[in-house]
DNA sequence: GTATATTTTATTATATTATAACATCCATGA
DNA sequence: TCATGGATGTTATAATATAATAAAATATAC
């Protein structure tokens, strides 16, 4: 597995900005809602920003130790549940991971692709994903309130390795 | 949350036929694979389509206890890692539980529709969700091997209550 | 049919992920 | 300033999952 900088499935990105521009949008969306973003919570999130890979909790945990002794696991959880719920980051279900959400303040929903070689993850919207999905669920008399899509492949950049 | 007998979003549904089914089909995808289904990976199997719903390891193994007191953690996960190599049961990555596959042998990525009342699971295959997830994954140049689609809503049973 | 190899299960211990419960701190506004 | 509520600290534990080794059961070769 390839360490960073990884591209993302995109050779012309740039990660550092990338973070920037999350931690930005960020206080925006804390702004707009009222919520604070605090010194810690914006931390975690540049931690999990720390790569366009799923980041465990306790990854988390680890680094944020280093610079803040009394890190313990409610801090890292509780940092990552009001991301969570101001849409800043997602978590991947199959990964029991974390991974910083490319498009906050948007409402979307979001299709994980995962490269399995170099664990690399981007967030991709499809609409006719998503009405494919509703309609299936529609023809069981299903109503879809939320969905999670994770698809696990290979990522171009592996992929020409 | 309602308890058994449960529909799995079909009023005419016979759950009893349901896991006799499910443990003949097992039987003959081992033979079909020469894989054994032994006594007690059969009787996980049993317990696992006790229901429609996802169900935990740990509850699967409080079950198992009470008639084999030897099961341990790894007894029932190895069971699971068996039945899930075989295409017997499903993994639900969201709820870290275990459900019955309804169509084992046949080739499928299936969906699932999971009801946030109920429990009830159902697993649906559709074509067009799977092509437009491969497709959209295409676009970025991401080859999809496995994908994960698991729908949180309300079934037609609790819908009509 | 016995010996050997292979698969399955038992057993013990531990790793990993996540939350409960309660105490303390601290920013904010009356 | 002091009361309030939200944020964080702290300790303990719950819930999920696997590693590692031993023993037993079954299949295979002879």
């Amino acid at each position: 597995m390839p360490k960073l900088p990884s591209t993302a499935f995109n050779a012309h990105h740039d990660h550092d900005s990338c973070v920037k521009d999350a931690l930005a949008v960020a206080e925006a969306v804390c702004q707009e809602k009222g919520s604070r973003l605090t010194t810690l919570r914006g931390r975690v999130l540049e931690l999990v920003w720390q790569s366009h890979r799923p980041v465990g909790a306790y990854v988390v945990l680890d680094q944020l130790k280093r610079e803040h002794s009394a890190a313990a696991p409610p801090t890292v959880y509780r940092a990552l549940d009001f991301l969570l719920e101001h849409g800043l980051v997602h978590r991947i279900q199959s990964l029991n991971a974390f991974v910083g959400c490319a498009q906050p303040g948007a409402v979307h929903r979001g299709l994980f692709l995962i490269c399995a070689d170099c664990g690399d993850a981007i967030e991709v919207e499809d609409e006719v994903v998503d009405g494919a999905i509703v309609r299936s669920a529609k023809r069981f008399g299903f109503e879809v309130q939320s969905c999670t899509i994770e698809a696990v492949g290979i990522c171009p950049g592996c992929k020409s390795v």
